[in-house]
DNA sequence: AAGGGTCTTTACCAGTTGGTAGAGAGACGG
DNA sequence: CCGTCTCTCTACCAACTGGTAAAGACCCTT
């Protein structure tokens, strides 16, 4: 009300990406239970009714904020699937650009761990995002291993294991907090060696 | 209200007992914002009223739920601290103790998650049962250091590491389950093995 | 200057929330 | 038979929930 007298073409684009940004940050503490409206529009200053009209209901809003989030991972991993990198290579490249994401936007841990819960309203949007990545994978790995560049294995376990370790992280860097130590890198550094030793354990011919 | 007229003092304990289950169930699945205290009564046969009879409040209902579950933890690890297991051989025997307890009872990995999150209002009670339980761990730990009978490591960071472990396995879980994968012990028995590994590499003197 | 589009507001609502007050039912000891 | 204790109920409430309707403010185009 008072310093958003300034054009509204700047206003436009920056309201709504801010609600994302508190919505996001919310979820991820509080929840999506705990998260009301008002409560965000307030910590904004501005009206709950502000928020409906960005996203037409709280679960709209819910999806944008996952949306945005999955965007952002498959976007990541579109980079290193176009990249360079063949064979083991890749599937580290790729571990490591997933961690570098989580690590450089922590609040999107804890997005992933509230709406990772079964259940969850998000859980469904997150699955729409997650099995055609995941399936895209899965037939990469499995053609590697026709191919004889990479060790038999069960894929879809591999996958299944390296998702849950990433959601792993998650948990605890917040389980870390509430020990009351401060979240460091140590710990998410020591989850993706041990990822990453499993997955080339599992994978690596040249092991 | 139909076969509740069977004797009072049978009915007694039940209903209290019956609401606790309850509300662990579904505090663990639908979070505590989640659950509503008339969802809850209703799925009981009995009025809201009557929880609030038997605890003050939602928070008390929560604080019983998680005293419970902390007691029946720190009952198993008691079990072991005073049974004739000695040096490592104690170490791997809690191990086993307490995924023994959250495989029995799943549900309780359920609460596990959601109140291990910091800001969670079972967090801070949680935290109450947890940090003596530590403290006590970690005392007997650096105390068998000193004895030389377990080599030198930084004994809280351990610590914290076991817990985390088990904390994941409630997450990874639910992912599991989501990822439309039927829990089975597999994966469960797989992060206890890889857990007593990193616990044996860090202090079993004989590696 | 006028009309239309975009955005944010005020006003309001029905349903649900956790919680209080108090009555009624049954068991038990006197 | 009566009072008391334990338990569960009905009745009610203020606060808050997500959501709707519509008016006002600002910009751009004509």
């Amino acid at each position: 009300m008072q310093e958003r007298v300034q054009g509204r073409i700047q206003a436009r684009s920056d309201t709504k990406a801010q609600i994302q940004d508190a919505a996001l940050a919310s979820f991820g503490t509080a929840g999506y239970d705990g998260t009301s409206l008002d409560d965000l529009a307030r910590g904004l200053g501005i009206r709950k009714q502000t928020i409906l009209y960005h996203f037409v209901s709280k679960r709209g809003l819910l999806n944008a904020v996952v949306d945005r989030c999955a965007g952002d991972l498959t976007g990541a991993m579109d980079e290193v699937l176009s990249g360079a990198d063949r064979d083991w290579d890749r599937v580290e490249a790729l571990v490591r650009r997933v961690f570098r994401v989580a690590l450089e936007q922590p609040v999107m841990l804890g997005l992933l761990r509230e709406v990772s819960r079964p259940g969850s309203p998000g859980a469904q949007r997150l699955r729409t995002h997650m099995e055609p990545m995941m399936a895209r994978a899965r037939v990469w790995i499995e053609g590697e291993m026709a191919a004889g560049r990479m060790r038999r294995a069960d894929a879809q376990l591999l996958l299944i294991s390296a998702y849950s370790t990433v959601v792993g992280v998650a948990t605890e860097t917040e389980v870390l907090r509430a020990a009351g130590i401060e979240p460091t890198l140590r710990p998410v550094v020591q989850r993706r060696r041990e990822l990453l030793n499993f997955l080339r354990s599992s994978l690596d011919p040249r092991d």
